[in-house]
DNA sequence: TGTACATCAGTGAACGCGCGTTCACTGATGTAC
DNA sequence: TGTACATCAGTGAACGCGCGTTCACTGATGTAC
């Protein structure tokens, strides 16, 4: 994503000058993501093959994370904490909230198709079993705060907030993931079916 | 699912008699579906551990299956064909088309929640990404001639059947998968979001 | 100005493990003559 | 009825590999006295 410099194999010298040590941490994260996003599988990212590819020996890691799934959660954390704010910028630039319901929600839509691996280790792997991910908790908000606004500016009929989020969400993860995890078969386009979603599911006024 | 015996481990006899060869082959395929379910993910499924649990050299495997992605797929075919036969008779004892529409989905929720594990390896896992899973066409068919079925009887407004299909597919994959995914936090009822998908997507009347 | 020491930012070798797969082999049971 | 051979249904040892993690170590840079 908006990393800093992104790290080159082996190019990097062996000792960082004072006060840096950060900065290996970062890089570390940055190749992870990168990786993720093409394994789309948490379990298959190795704590060797991230050092490999950053350049430095595998120990190294452990400076800075516990151990492998420490890594996988920093990466996933970071990664989401991008997409939040890049959802924000979104619904900045509309017009009113359901504008604005409609532009995270296509914002969200494409990023998922464009990071097909990372939305997968996101969502979908089984990192989420083993550890919990309470940055989701703000996610899951914004989205009831987001259909919250629409109903509130009479944009939609008067319905329960959290059901029609929750409604909306699993819509759109749904629709992502089959598109995701089913590359062969055809599917519609996404935005038109988001607009099924928005008017089925919450109310909104077909656009157009 | 439905299997024969189910293996124990180690309490195979050495030989089966002649014309049995078969046999082994249904035991692995039943040992891989219930490990399938605990782990959650084809690539954390080894063929050495099935056989272990099954209680065989690990080569013997190989006489059923050419590797271990074939045995992975045997498993989910066989899965796929029970939930496809159970989601056929919950649909025969309705009592019209949408009542079917509504029992074929609530059958596959259930089912999915139920099989959590099993139900991420078909839909979400990489297995996915690595080979073709032709059974899933037929899968995909029957949703479009169900919605069908309710658009033919004027239960529904006149609409795309396949699009329609789609939507209904992915607002149930995605209620489904936000409910395996994250344990942690509480979702709504499935039976009442069903509805709300029912009749937002596809146009069904309100239950009641 | 010199020097002992602490700290930072790493490295390299080694551990034990489980894995997929190949290979040559076994041992019971059937079958042609 | 006897026997050679084919077939079926497996087994056991071995291969090379990459993995997560631990451990003792290094070498540059700062800092107290």
């Amino acid at each position: 994503m908006d990393a800093t410099t992104p790290p080159r194999s082996g190019a990097r010298s062996r000792n960082n000058p004072r006060g840096q040590g950060e900065r290996l941490r970062t890089d570390i994260i940055t190749t992870a993501t990168l990786m993720l996003d093409v394994l789309a599988d948490d379990q298959a990212l190795s704590l060797r093959a991230v050092a490999r590819e950053v350049g430095i020996a595998a120990t190294s890691v452990y400076l800075h994370f516990a151990d492998r799934d420490a890594l996988v959660l920093a990466t996933l954390e970071r990664c989401q904490h991008d997409i939040m704010r890049a959802m924000e910028a979104a619904e900045a630039a509309a017009a009113d909230p359901a504008d604005a319901l409609r532009a995270r929600t296509l914002l969200l839509g494409n990023w998922a198709q464009e990071h097909a691996g990372l939305y997968k280790v996101l969502h979908e792997s089984t990192i989420n079993q083993r550890v919990e991910m309470r940055f989701k908790q703000d996610f899951k908000e914004s989205w009831v705060t987001a259909v919250q606004r629409c109903l509130d500016a009479g944009l939609a009929p008067r319905r329960d907030a959290r059901a029609t989020a929750h409604d909306l969400m699993a819509a759109v993860h749904g629709s992502v993931s089959l598109r995701i995890n089913r590359c062969d078969t055809p599917w519609p386009p996404f935005h038109e079916q988001l607009d099924r979603f928005l008017t089925g599911l919450v109310g909104l006024r077909a656009p157009g």
